[in-house]
RNA sequence: GGAGAAGUACCCAAGUGGCCGAAGGGGCUCCCCUGCUAAGGGAGUAGACGUGUCAAAAGCGUGCGAGGGUUCAAAUCCCUCCUUCUCCGCCA
């Protein structure tokens, strides 16, 4: 959300800033303006009225011990509270327009950031360098498949396309990197949280999702109470409401948390042919990274976060580049976001494994995350960041495709192998021995 | 899932229609007194949000889990919801 006092002292910047993130928010806007007036027009109404009745209703009880007649009194109070009522119907209505058209704004991109779309993304950094293949290197969907790694018509089976299942070493290589990812962000002071799968409407709120995103989650609700929870997104809209509605002291500032969980995507009307396998799914794995921080200490968090993804990515040996959002790619609660973009051979092309965002203040106005200043003792707004580190499904790929071999083996990153028992290789032969090892596997 | 009970300030807690912007205690802060391991005395302690303002301040409004309602007036009465606790049942 953003602070009325910058759009009602500056409608027309505001309304530009937003237009280079390529949404018009001009009537938006204008409504705001007027609404805001409305609004506090009718406060000064209502709360006249309100101070009245208050004054008055001090000295019935007075009148009445004397036995005054009160009927005259009684009269104008009851006149007041028809008033009252009457001005606290149009400020609800006005408030709920207000309120809904402020939710609606996205944040405000950063002065530095390119205006426009995806076209205007600027890569800053390329790292890694691709295998130079002797031989006619496979794609990560059929390397996964052949090497049983993955198991995607029966993923598809059991809950429909867009679903699959890890099985065997591909189960185990990506358990690894779970691992692999939590255990070096915890030795960087980071605390592990494993939250709720499931979050109530306000987390949405809060994160930035919600109002206008409600339909791209997936609800559930049981059949008796109408209580109504989505499966989380991604994790960031559980860890932007571990605070809300909190003041926090300085001191504790900042908090600094990473969460796995699994991330649940509708993706409705998705881009579906070139992107196979698991690149976009329905479910998929992902360590979150989140920092709530003082305004003053968000940009080098950023970087914090960005060097921390890039680490992660570059320590599994992997092709990988750095990009910097155009304000319209950047999603609607971010003021800037850098995009890790791992080199997939089989599309010719880079797709993202973790984002990195700031939200500066505008996550924490939604979901009243604050904390209180020592030296002035005065509560201010947090800010918050994310980023992915990472989501692994979109770095096995990577990997399984980066890493092959003309035998169509692929070798295990060494990063990984401590926490595959010192794995070098994945083979067919794996196959075998994890069937044999395990009689309840079919197929 | 069934049956009960409860949610009041940092914590405990009193409070069944106006005198409650909320008794009392603990804690915390400040002050005083006293030299035997700490005790006693006094004072302060609702924060937050909204409005107001160039910004602040004063003032005003809202606040006793949340939202509605009744009433001239609600912590107090009514309704809905949420949360917590106890007992029973079920269960990883």
């Amino acid at each position: 959300m953003l602070d009325i006092k910058i759009i009602r002292d500056n409608p027309e910047e505001v309304k530009t800033r937003l237009k280079s993130k390529l949404v018009d928010c001009d009537t938006a806007i204008d409504r705001i303006m007027v609404l805001d007036g409305q609004r506090r027009e009718l406060i000064f109404k209502t709360e006249n009225a309100k101070s009245e009745q208050n004054k008055v209703s001090k000295d019935i009880p007075q009148l009445k011990k004397a036995g005054e007649d009160t009927t005259e009194i009684l009269g104008r109070m009851n006149a007041l509270k028809n008033e009252i009522k009457a001005f606290d119907d149009e400020l609800k209505q006005v408030e709920d327009e207000y309120t809904e058209l402020m939710l609606s704004l996205p944040n405000l991109p950063d002065p530095d950031l390119k205006p426009g779309g995806k076209e205007n993304n600027a890569p800053l950094r390329f790292c890694g360098s691709s295998k130079v293949c002797d031989f006619e290197p496979k794609n990560h969907v059929d390397l996964c498949t052949d090497l049983g790694l993955i198991d995607y018509p029966r993923g598809t089976k059991l809950a429909g396309n867009g679903y699959w299942i890890y099985r065997g070493m591909g189960a185990r290589l990506e358990w690894a990197l779970l691992n692999y990812f939590i255990e070096t962000h915890e030795l960087e002071g980071y605390e592990l949280l494993m939250v709720p799968h499931m979050l109530n409407y306000e987390c949405g709120l809060t994160a930035g999702q919600f109002p206008k995103f409600k339909d791209e989650v997936y609800w559930v609700e049981t059949a008796e109470d109408q209580q109504r929870r989505f499966m989380l997104p991604t994790a960031e809209t559980a860890l932007a409401s571990i605070h809300r509605d909190e003041i926090l002291t300085e001191a504790e500032l900042p908090r600094k948390y990473i969460s796995y969980t699994p991330c649940f995507r509708r993706e409705g009307g998705s881009y579906r042919a070139e992107e196979r396998g698991m690149i976009r799914g329905h479910q998929f794995n992902k360590v979150e990274m989140f920092q709530v921080t003082k305004p003053e200490d968000s940009d080098a968090a950023f970087e914090e976060l960005v060097t921390k993804a890039e680490m992660l990515v570059k320590n599994l040996g992997l092709k990988f580049r750095t990009v910097k959002l155009a304000a319209g790619d950047c999603s609607a609660s971010m003021a800037r976001t850098y995009d890790i973009e791992v080199y997939i051979p089989s599309m010719g092309g880079y797709k993202e494994v973790s984002s990195v965002s700031n939200a500066r203040d505008y996550q924490a106005r939604r979901g009243q995350i604050r904390f209180r200043r020592e030296e002035t003792g005065k509560v201010e707004f947090c800010h918050t960041l994310n980023g992915s580190g990472l989501a692994t499904s979109r770095v096995l790929p990577a990997i399984v495709e980066q890493y092959q071999n003309a035998d169509g083996s692929v070798e295990v990153p060494k990063a990984l192998r401590r926490f595959m028992r010192g794995k070098e290789t994945i083979s067919k032969k794996d196959i075998l021995r994890v069937q044999m090892k395990n009689p309840l596997s079919c197929g």
